[in-house]
DNA sequence: CTGAAAGCGCTTACAG
DNA sequence: CTGAAAGCGCTTACAG
C-alpha cells in the first residue's frame, strides 16, 4: 500500500465551489437537480462541472446519505416439487448482501405456487410495506398484471423475472427468450436425430397461466422443425397434476402408447419423467429438460437426462435487484429488457456451470 | 428515500471503543492487526468484536484510506490472427471501472503473440512499474514460469488466465479446465455421430508452448472416445504456422486426403478452417471450435461451423482483477482454482450469449 | 502501548 | 437563494 495522493488530481465538490465561488451545499443542489438554485448559478455551476469532467465519489455520497430504500420481492414459495426458485433467491440475497452497504433493505414475500390466492395476498402484504420498489415472478397472469398496474399507479418501479407479461411496462424484464429456448431445443434434437423420429413433448403445470409460458417454448420447438422441413413426427401431453405419482401415471400412458425416441420435458419437472422411466425399467431414450436443478442433475448425471437447458436463475436474481440499485443509487437508465443466456447443460459440463 | 436511522443498530467502532474503554484508533489497530497493542487490550476488544459481529463498513473504510494501489495486466496484443483477447481487456476494464473508486489504478501491458522476446521485454517494463499485483496470461511457457518466480520472490501475489502453469504458484488461476473441455467437445461429437465415423483434429500454433495447451484439449477429446469405448476413426494435424493461407494448404492436404466427416479445431483459430471449406466449396461437414469471435460467429451463422465452445473470456478478465481487489481490499481468501463454464454456443443461442 | 484530533468527499439540517 | 457547520464510519499522523 502506498500513499500516492499527488498523483490523483482532486476535482471534487470543494473544488467546483472555489471555482464557482459558492458553497458546497450549493454545489450539491446543482448536482442533484434540488430546487433552492438561481438559474444564474446554476449555469455557472454546471458548466464548471462539466470542464472538470466531474465523476462523484459513490463512497462518500452513500455514506453521507442517511437515505434508504427499501425494495421487496415476491417469489414462488420453495415447494418440495421444485426447488428452482431457490437460485432466484440465492442471487437476490448476493445481490443484498452486496449492497447493503448503501443502505438498501430487501423483504422478501412468498406466494404458493399452487394458490393462486397466495400471490394476491402476499402482492398485498407487499405493497403494504410501502416499497420503494418492487422485483417479481408474474407467476399468475391476471394478478401479475394487476400488481404490475397498482405499481405503475402508486410510482414504484419494478422488476419482471423468469417470464415477461407484454402488456406490462417495467423498469426491466430479466429472464430468457422463451420462444428462442424452444427453438434452441429443437436445433439439439436434429443434432441427434438427422433422420425422421417420434418426439414427445410433456409440458407439467396445474395452472393455465403457467402452461402459457410452456407453450412458448413449445412453440419454439415446433417451429424449428418447420422452419428447417424436419419431418419429425411430434406427439405432445399437458399434465395438468403437478403430484408425483399422477404425473407419471398420465405421462406412461402415452409413453407406452407411442414409444417415442425422443422427450422435450419444458420445465423444471423433466426429473419427475427420468425417474419413471428408470422405475419402470424403460429403455434408455434421449431426453431435453430444464434447469440446474439437484434432481434433474442426478440423472443428467445417470444418463437419463441428456441436455438441460437452464437461463441462469441466480443471475435473475442478482441482476433484478442490481438493476433497481442501478436506477435508485447509480440513477443510470437500464436497457427495458435483458435476455438471459440460453445455456445448454449436459453430464461434461454441468460441474463448471455457474447458475 | 427515506430516513431511517433508527431502524439499523450502529455498530461501528465507536460502539466498540466504548465498550472496551479505549479509543476508536486502539479498536482500528486490533482490526487490522497491526502492531502497537497490549495483548490484554487486543483479547478483550477481540471479544467484543465477536459479541457484537462486527462488519466493518467498507465505504468508510476506502474513503479515509489513502492506500492505493497499483495492478499490472500482461496480456497479447489484439492481433490480425485474432481477437480473442479483447474479451478480457474488456473484462479487466469492467473491473477497473467498478473498483477504481477503491484506490485501484490499472497499468496494461501488451506483448506480440509471435514474438517470445515481446513477452520478456514487457515483463520487465511491468515490473519496473513496481505493481502491487500482477494478472497474466501465461502464453510462453519459460518466460512465464519465470515472471511467475519473480513475483514470488518479490511478494507480488499474481493471477493467471486462460491456460494454467501447474508447476508455479498464483494467488489464483481463472480460466477452463482444459481437459474437461476437450472431453465435453468429444461428447457433442457424440450426440452428432452414434456410428463410427472419421474425425479430423486440427492444432494450430505457432508456438510449441501454445501447441501444450491445445494438446490437453485434444487429450480429454480422445479419453472421451476411449472411455466410451467409440470407435471413430481419428486423424490429426498439427500447423505451425498462424499465416492464413499456409495454414489453409496443410489443412486441404490432410484433408482432401482422408476427407472425414467432422472437424474438432482445438482453439479459436477454426474460422480459418470454415473459410477454407467454404472457399473450394467442400461439403457440409460437422465442425466444432472454441471462442466467441466476430469470425467464427460469421460461419456459426452459415452453418460451416456448429458448435463453438467458450470459456467467458471477459469474465476471466473481469474476475482476475475481482480476485485481486477482495485480496488487497476486502483481505478475504481467493480460492486457488477458479475454473470458468464450458458453454457450448450454437447458431441458436449465440445472441443471447454473455462473454 | 494508547488517545485526541483531523480528515476522506459528500450531504443535510438549520439559519439567514 | 445561499452558506457555515456538523456528520457519515473509518483511518492516520502525531503526541505522549
Amino acid at each position: 500500500m502506498k500513499k500516492e495522493k499527488g498523483e490523483i488530481e482532486l476535482v471534487g465538490v470543494k473544488e467546483i465551489a472555489r471555482r464557482a465561488n459558492v458553497s458546497t451545499a450549493t454545489v450539491d443542489r446543482v448536482l442533484h437537480n434540488r430546487i433552492g438554485v438561481s438559474s444564474a448559478t446554476r449555469e455557472k455551476i454546471n458548466i464548471i462541472i462539466k470542464e472538470l469532467d466531474y465523476k462523484p465519489n459513490i463512497l462518500a455520497s452513500r455514506l453521507a446519505s442517511p437515505g434508504k430504500y427499501n425494495f421487496a420481492v415476491l417469489l414462488p414459495d420453495i415447494s418440495s416439487e421444485t426447488d428452482f426458485w431457490q437460485a432466484p433467491l440465492n442471487g437476490i440475497q448476493r445481490a443484498a448482501h452486496s449492497i447493503s452497504e448503501y443502505g438498501i433493505m430487501i423483504r422478501m414475500y412468498f406466494f404458493d405456487l399452487n394458490k393462486r390466492k397466495s400471490f394476491k395476498k402476499q402482492s398485498r402484504l407487499m405493497l403494504d410495506s410501502n416499497p420503494d420498489a418492487v422485483l417479481f415472478a408474474p407467476y399468475f397472469h391476471e394478478e401479475a398484471i394487476q400488481l404490475g398496474n397498482i405499481c405503475t399507479e402508486q410510482h414504484i418501479p419494478y422488476v419482471l423475472i423468469d417470464s415477461n407479461i407484454p402488456s406490462l411496462d417495467p423498469l426491466c424484464y430479466i429472464g430468457p427468450h422463451q420462444l428462442r429456448s424452444g427453438y434452441l431445443s429443437a436445433q439439439l434434437m436434429n443434432y441427434r436425430f438427422s433422420s425422421p423420429s417420434k418426439i414427445l413433448i410433456v409440458n407439467i403445470a396445474k395452472e393455465v397461466d403457467d402452461l402459457n409460458n410452456l407453450l412458448k417454448i413449445e412453440e419454439g420447438f415446433r417451429s424449428y422443425f418447420t422452419k428447417h422441413k424436419s419431418q419429425h413426427k411430434i406427439i405432445k401431453i399437458d399434465i395438468k397434476s403437478t403430484n408425483y405419482l399422477s404425473v407419471q401415471a398420465e405421462f406412461l400412458e402415452v409413453f407406452d402408447l407411442h414409444l417415442p425416441q425422443a422427450i422435450f420435458v419444458t420445465n423444471s419437472r423433466v426429473s419427475a419423467i427420468a425417474d419413471c422411466l428408470e422405475k419402470h425399467g424403460k429403455r434408455k431414450i434421449f431426453m431435453i429438460g430444464y434447469d440446474f436443478l439437484t434432481k434433474n442433475i442426478e440423472f443428467l448425471k445417470k444418463d437419463l437426462i441428456d441436455i438441460l437447458i437452464c437461463h441462469r436463475p441466480e443471475k435473475q436474481g442478482y441482476a433484478g435487484i442490481m438493476k433497481l440499485y442501478e436506477h435508485f443509487v447509480l440513477r443510470s437508465t437500464v436497457p427495458k429488457l435483458s435476455f438471459m443466456p440460453i445455456d445448454i447443460i449436459t453430464k461434461e459440463n454441468f460441474e463448471f456451470y455457474d447458475n
